[in-house]
DNA sequence: TATCGTTGTCAACAAGTGTTGGCAAACGAG
DNA sequence: CTCGTTTGCCAACACTTGTTGACAACGATA
């Protein structure tokens, strides 16, 4: 067990407020100033315990998918479930928001976004595809579906998108995941 | 007609650097300094010319989707057809790459980037959609696919998206626009 | 040629950035 | 209690940013 330090909490501050504003802000509009001020605490004290910008971010940008077994949900709803758990996993922590944000201007994070979806998404696809050669592909696709939701919901604002609620947000998304998991293309 | 002036090659020069630089590294990351060193003139002259970096911006970020008008084409290639414009307008034009990286954090790129989708996709799926009512709903689906899907090829660079040629992008994406377009959802 | 608006350069400002080092107080072990 | 370590704050650094104003070369017009 690591040893309880009597900082804890300020570390716990620090990464709280810095998830929050690079969910924000992005990564270079998020200061370590406003950082600090949020987490009340000296800007000096972040580069302490984090070292620089740069591994602050990849601390708070720290981040699991939690992706449900698929193999107990019936084969046909494989992508409603996808979708409602990304919704949701998206609603309850503003760490996905911070990574898309930053993702956009900042390579590490980008390489970061990467990871996370060939290492969680990637064996999803490759367990359920019809081909395993097409899995990364398949992983792929859902990407730029999720992401391309997430990206006019919650940082573009787009009105219409905004204004789905969670059931009818699943109800279009779902047959697309689930296409994208099962079908091969072709006309 | 608008009178030549002598500093038009200039204003060009200054626009096509603002654009390229905006598209590659996003709003605050593009800098006045080296837009001006793009353009082989001196940052003052920018100021000069655009006023300041958002009004630049503005410019920089004029953007027509140019849609293809859809009632000349078959109603089962809508979705191809809007797919392959997209696709084809985007490799064409650094303006909507510098428009999505600067949406993301830049308040006024992403009014822009609204306004865009509904002034231009909206009225297309109005003239489409089976119920009039839902146009709005379905041209910010479709945003969400094709922005999706750009932001994962060319912004986050996913490798199995940047893998898909033309034809492949075009056989994935098409039934997924198409089924935005027509479809009403339920289970 | 003399004049005036245009085009461009140079140097500088004020503000904000990440980052560093020193110093005071609080704490825990001996 | 005493001493070394941890925690925190303050002031400052080196640098970059957008932006401004003064000034020199140029071009057309009179």
């Amino acid at each position: 067990m690591t040893a309880q330090r009597r900082s804890d909490g300020t570390r716990a501050a620090i990464l709280t407020a810095a998830r929050e504003r690079f969910a924000a802000d992005g990564f270079e509009r998020a200061t370590i100033r406003a950082i600090a001020a949020d987490a009340n605490i000296d800007p000096s004290l972040v580069m302490r315990y984090y070292g620089n910008k740069e591994k602050l971010f990849a601390a708070a940008a720290e981040f699991d998918l939690r992706l449900p077994d698929m193999a107990l949900v019936p084969a046909d709803r494989h992508g409603a479930v996808l979708v409602e758990h990304f919704l949701d996993r998206w609603a309850g922590d503003e760490t996905l928001l911070a990574l898309i944000r930053a993702a956009v201007s900042h390579e590490a994070a980008a390489e970061r976004m990467r990871t996370i979806f060939a290492a969680q998404v990637g064996p999803v696809a490759a367990r359920l595809a019809p081909d395993p050669a097409t899995a990364a592909t398949r992983a792929g696709l859902i990407a730029t579906q999720i992401l391309g939701f997430a990206l006019c919901r919650f940082v573009l604002r787009l009105p219409p998108i905004v204004a789905l609620d969670r059931d009818a947000a699943v109800a279009w998304l779902a047959p697309t995941v689930q296409r994208y998991l099962y079908d091969t293309p072709g006309h």
